[in-house]
DNA sequence: CTAAGGCCTCACGTCGCGTGAGGGTCAACC
DNA sequence: GGTTGACCCTCACGCGACGTGAGGCCTTAG
């Protein structure tokens, strides 16, 4: 059941130098070698394979793929979920760049020119509120709609149990100090958000400032996590967002 | 009114070094230098470094952007046409992405494993050299693409009506056959689909049968299109996009 | 036994810049 | 007038993810 790197190649349409290529960098070494010293990758190669794919087509460089998939606290589910969430992104990007070419192809219509500013605005970044209305309209009720809400229901039978009970007790604190009025930028607040991204990095992966407000949006821009949130306390999601935003803003990432 | 490096980097939100790498390209050369030497931009150098901000970020080569760009029968609305086009291919990717990391989670939540053909299956539609073999039968220096391009750059505002009456009577006809109840696969309804893909043939660009299944793919997900169609009969987007993924199917394309 | 095709390992080329190095320019303030 | 600091210039080397031979061994069909 040995498959040699052409037949690899051609399964999963990548080049054999690449193949070569990942073996070198240590990305994807085969399992085994014939006696001529020839390559020899089994299914798991394959699997391995096929995540690394996944990561290259979200651009990850190569070098943070083989840390992420040789970490051995790598969690599949998570990193899927991350994958998600950056197709979303590029998704809205590529929604912002249609718009656009609408806006060129409008002003060519009536023969205006557009100004310089607004000529690049597709080019900059996303204005949170616009990529959420986006988000929302895209996942509609649509059958993808409908196939993760039937998700979302399966995830909460699934046992995350330990992980699960950190991360609820660190809901619950965040969510009694939305339910006392406290404003997300407060001292305490942002401790919390702190530890929750600390917490993110602990069990998920390693979570930067930068990649903790990614997941804020998605906490408010993706109804699976929305709702699950927002079941602690109504308006949970939106004050995670925010309280995540000033943490990073407070660790010098800007907005 | 002139702009220097720093200020047209700061607008397009582009590195200094890469407005003097499209300098030395001959990509996009400043149509003015002051005494010292300063690159000085004008409003024309703006424009056309969006033009190349847009190819750029479909992945065109940068040595390609100044083929198209420099090339007399560059015409602005065929371009965006065709890059509306693009982002909407781009866009099936993505959705196919998704789909597969979907597929990913589903197959986790029941531990399965996903079989070697399968589990390549997303990244399988998408044969780069396909595709580029599409970009360059729309791009490149094949006959078709001279002939039609030249036809394009032609036509005026006068010929745009002629165009658009055209358009018109097909979609007018198409919407007949859906208020009388005719599925979207009957042969007159299918003749009707063909003649619009070759309308666009003629027109705009040479239309694949995948391009133009793409294209009907687009009339119901985008809104600014279906709305558009809709507003000629409530439900005609989704019933061209049905008509062209027949049409196509009956071509030979499997779906 | 030979030819074709697949495999190996170097090793240099490419593309789109990033990143200094080394040095002139310009406006403002002392 | 001098200094400071932000901005500009031109080399020129580096990098990531491979492409593309070159030169040579392995294997199978005729």
């Amino acid at each position: 059941m040995a498959l040699t790197v052409s037949q690899v190649a051609r399964l999963a349409k990548v080049s054999v130098r690449a193949l070569h290529h990942y073996d070198e960098l240590g990305l994807l070494c085969p399992s085994g070698r014939s006696e001529a010293g020839y390559r020899l990758y089994t299914q798991a190669d394959l699997e391995r394979l096929q995540q690394v794919l996944f990561f290259r087509e979200l651009a990850f460089p190569l070098e943070e793929i083989r840390r992420i998939l040789n970490d051995s606290r790598f969690d599949l589910r998570a990193a899927l979920l991350m994958q998600r969430q950056l197709l979303s992104e590029r998704a809205s990007r590529l929604d912002a760049l249609r718009h656009a070419v609408d806006s060129a192809l409008d002003a060519l219509d009536q023969g205006k020119t557009m100004d310089g500013e607004k000529m690049f605005e597709a080019f900059g970044d996303f204005d949170p509120s616009k990529y959420e209305a986006e988000v929302n309209e895209r996942w509609g009720d649509t059958e993808a709609y409908k196939e993760s809400a039937r998700r979302t229901s399966r995830y909460k039978k699934e046992d995350w149990s330990t992980l699960k009970a950190e991360g609820d007790q660190l809901m619950k604190a965040l969510a009694e100090h939305l339910g006392a009025g406290h404003a997300p930028t407060e001292p305490e607040v942002l401790a919390l958000a702190e530890a929750h991204r600390q917490y993110i990095s602990k069990w998920f992966y390693p979570c930067s400032y930068v990649i903790h407000r990614g997941l804020g949006e998605m906490y408010v821009s993706d109804s699976r996590f929305t709702e699950n949130i927002d079941s602690v306390k109504p308006g949970l999601s939106a004050y995670l967002r925010d309280a995540f935003v000033a943490n990073a803003e407070r660790n010098g990432v800007e907005s």
